[in-house]
DNA sequence: CTCTAATCGAGACGGTACGTCTAGTCTTAGT
DNA sequence: ACTAAGACTAGACGTACCGTCTCGATTAGAG
């Protein structure tokens, strides 16, 4: 894992006690868990550093505000299990990419992407980060699928690819944002529907 | 306007001092010119109670949590021009709607929206009552809305309604919360692609 | 007993519902009963009132401060059982008086009569009606049993009773204002020392 | 000045900013200074921070009650200039030392003592250490002038001292929170007065 | 036997201070 | 140069009372 995917580092490395990665390895966990247990707003600075037998005044050398906190304990401790296998039946594999990150939100994982996503509202910077380190690729690997599916015929030539990434994803955060359960049924039938506009006929 | 969307006040007039409407509204505007104007987090009682020219008790007295404030100045202040007019044309009416709903969450008052979203999810109560007072309804005139497209066989007899709006509605939300612009042309292309499995051939 | 020692109130009675003395008697009554069991400043105006069961309003109409109600339900309910019977030997009616004053204070009551003491720190009000209604009638009843010894001369004719009443009232208030034991071990020492100057040889 | 007479701070000074004592002499001067000027219970940790220049929460950290906090400004700020001399006249030592006390409290200064004695009454603690700190080491430099003069043998041998001592400062104390003059005329009549059971024939 | 005037109860309202919590900054000592 | 410890400024939190106010309901005596 390099040191942080946030803040460049590649400082020449001068004199002075190096920094301690076991003190930023607690701290995001320490951050993480925090978002995962209370969910009702009970992340701070000052929680964060007890639950991480850390110094207040460490975290705040590392990072600048508790937007990019959250967000970088979220991008270090969330690693949803997404189906990205194409296989040979396109439907299928969208079908499965769909189910598999509903199933990755709906647990209490799915709270920590919705206390980061509340969190950016606030914070434009913390709200850029989300977009392009969380957000995009995982838009650039659906992207990817559907092309496939594209270029075996299976779906239709003139697809609006971004369109129906933001339909879906859209639709599967809304549900979150709303306190609305996640189940696989409804997963399922929401490819249905958008299959129903993807396929050749 | 009734008093208050929220809390029943059908009793009986009682003894004392009744309640001033003076005072409701002017807490209400205060709160929903803070959402607008300080998007960064600077919506507290005390900012509220300040700009209202009123006591800070008087606040806690009726809204229990700043959510709930939040929420309440967003219903009472937020009034989108949707259009809803079936017409002849339910194709035309869809992308209306659509375009209507992006135009009024890409100003201002779409930050107020999504601070409202980012409250709600550290407080399940704010949460339901935008639910219900505030995506429910609108939910359920975009529901007539298609359903008289159906009704005249130029939508899909089988389309899965309910998963339709959670596409439409949740790519508008998820723009919106990624700070990402609304304008009528990506509104359009949205509206393009889920019509593409809509109507029928 | 009059209606109030403090207000007057003999204006000619015009029309109107008259003042209720069952809710003059339970603001007294709740308000000594406070004094006497929440030593630790839990007298308020509205725990009066509750505890009364008595409209906030009602107290304010008649008792202008909260240090004129302590001091008004101190006067009407703390009978001290003080012992001003002269008899023949003047030496022991001293003696009696101050064990009487001192068994007094030493329980509850004295932490009333404290608490009103306090209270009389931050209301001249407070301070003159006390001294007036409280301490002055107490003085006046020492002082003729003092000058009776005096007559029968037991008492050295040249004494200066005001400063014998001062130094033993005061010795009094301080032991119970420091929250020092008033036993009568303790009384009767004070008596011994103070008689030693007083009585003739 | 030793750093706090009622907080041991023997500690072998670990890490960590120390406190800094510009503000806790801060904060005891605004203390004092408002209880010299607000008689009428202006005394609140918000004022004393205000005028203190100093964070409501500061204060907070070192005092934890507003008792603590009146009472250390109290011992910090009141020193009175009284007057232990013995000299060889036991008698007139007495007479001077009652004097000074009465026009050491005589003054603005009398208010912060009364008031300070007014606090205690709704706090123990306030209490013990006004008893100890301030209230016994006059009584033991009081007790010292007095047995000086009885091992002179101007005072009678059988004097019980602490009760002459109770009688004296309880007279004065008395006046003080009555409200009444301490003038030195008045301070001569009770050393009279004490005096008379005092002096051996 | 109604009118009327004061009372009492109820509760909203603008305030002040409370004591707590958290955010950030700063200053030391130790590694 | 980093970490740990902790003092400090700043300010919002939610609560408790304060004293004022506006009502409705009640309760006598006066007309």
């Amino acid at each position: 894992m390099a040191k942080s995917p946030l803040v460049v580092t590649d400082v020449p490395r001068g004199a002075g006690r190096p920094r301690s990665d076991a003190v930023r390895a607690a701290v995001l966990a320490a951050a993480y868990g925090l978002l995962l247990e209370t969910p009702l707003g009970g992340f701070s600075i000052e929680a964060v550093a007890l639950r991480a037998g850390v110094a207040r005044t460490t975290i705040y050398r590392w990072w600048p505000t508790k937007g990019l906190l959250a967000i970088e304990s979220f991008l270090d401790g969330f690693k949803p299990k997404l189906s990205y296998t194409a296989g040979d039946d396109p439907e299928k594999a969208f079908r499965k990419l769909l189910a598999s990150l509903a199933r990755a939100l709906s647990g209490p994982d799915g709270r920590v992407a919705a206390s980061v996503v509340a969190q950016a509202q606030s914070d434009p910077e913390t709200q850029r980060i989300f977009r392009e380190q969380f957000s995009d690729p995982l838009r650039v690997e659906t992207s990817k699928l559907i092309e496939a599916g594209i270029a075996q015929g299976r779906f239709r030539a003139d697809l609006d690819v971004p369109r129906v990434i933001d339909a879906a994803v859209g639709a599967i955060y809304l549900r979150l944002l709303l306190g609305q359960t996640l189940d696989a049924r409804w997963a399922d039938s929401l490819a249905d529907m958008l299959l129903g506009g993807m396929v050749t006929r």
